[in-house]
DNA sequence: TATCCAAGGTAAGTT
DNA sequence: AACTTACCTTGGATA
């Protein structure tokens, strides 16, 4: 095992590890101490989060398992890998947050949500894993779909060790299109299922690969993203957001169709592309997916 | 304790 | 192209 630190004030920007990983951008990490999503205040404080992430191309070649905390200054990390370069993408710790905040328009319920959660970044999860948790969230509840994803690890997953522990990495496009629909609905996966099974047997059989829309212009790549069975805009902007590091979709989920409805109902323009068109504008453009997370996680949790 | 409802939508069928 | 409808499952609310 391997550890390390890497000291907040290096970065441009603060940072904080709890609004990041728990503001429903990922799926893919976990709490040992079971407290994931339940609200519990450990802002700059020290609960761990563990992930195993799949190989990354440039930045890992194996699954690498990753253990992280935040003492107030600082990120302590254990891992079967030297972390730092792999923490730094996938928490995207190179992103010049001041200049990003400095950047978004200065909207009354932007600066709210920004105020709140100081340090919230952007995640960049890898591509297969963010697609089929997207795919999952569809009328889904965030704690329930951070349950699949754990579902489909420890079902599927390749176990890895660290420390004497076993950690499971997300299942390979192969593993799960080698599943039936039927194997698939038995981990309470619904309608989901099926989606799954295709979406998979695409990727495993080289028709497809979301990785590839990320050298596309960004309304391309959404589409690009939605010949993937169970994708249709919504979740095709979710993982250009949060997997391909697209900065200014803005996912209409049903949080921001009410906060549209409710602050900006000009911006509601008939289809989906209009609409998001107008939102993104209005959220800056450039950084707009930025503006869309925050604002997200603060309704979310009961801001107005 | 039983019933009802909605949850980060999408695919398929109609008009 | 825009508009309906069906879809799995379950935690939490309501009776």
């Amino acid at each position: 095992m391997e550890c390390g630190e890497i000291l907040i004030d290096e970065l441009a920007g603060d940072f904080d590890l709890q609004s990041t990983v728990e503001s429903g951008q990922s799926y893919l990490w976990d709490r040992p101490d079971g407290q994931m999503y339940t609200e519990s205040d450990v802002h700059g404080g020290t609960a761990w989060y563990e992930t195993v992430v799949s190989p990354i191309h440039g930045v890992t070649e194996e699954p690498a398992v990753v253990r992280v905390r935040q003492h107030h200054d600082r990120l302590e990390w254990e891992s079967t890998t030297d972390a730092v370069s792999i923490l730094t993408h996938i928490l995207r710790l190179d992103d010049d947050l001041d200049a990003i905040e400095r950047a978004v328009p200065a909207d009354p319920m932007i600066t709210r949500a920004f105020d709140r959660y100081p340090g919230m970044r952007l995640v960049r999860d890898p591509a297969f894993p963010s697609l089929i948790s997207f795919i999952c969230s569809a009328q889904m509840r965030v704690s329930r779909i951070h349950g699949m994803q754990r579902s489909l690890r420890e079902t599927y997953g390749m176990a890895v060790e660290m420390d004497g522990q076993t950690y499971y990495a997300y299942p390979t496009p192969e593993s799960i299109a080698a599943r039936t629909e039927a194997e698939l609905r038995g981990l309470s996966l619904g309608y989901r299922a099926p989606y799954i099974q295709r979406t998979a047997e695409m990727v495993a059989g080289g028709e497809a690969d979301p990785r590839d829309a990320a050298s596309l212009p960004y309304e391309d790549a959404r589409e690009y993203l939605t010949q993937f069975v169970g994708v249709g805009e919504k979740v095709a902007d979710c993982v250009l957001l949060f997997s391909l590091g697209f900065t200014e979709p803005v996912p209409l989920d049903t949080w921001i169709q009410t906060a549209i409805a409710d602050y900006y109902p000009d911006c509601a323009c008939g289809s989906y592309a209009e609409t998001s068109r107008s939102i993104r504008d209005r959220f800056g453009g450039k950084y707009a997916g930025y503006v869309q997370t925050y604002v997200f996680h603060h309704l979310r949790n009961g801001g107005e």
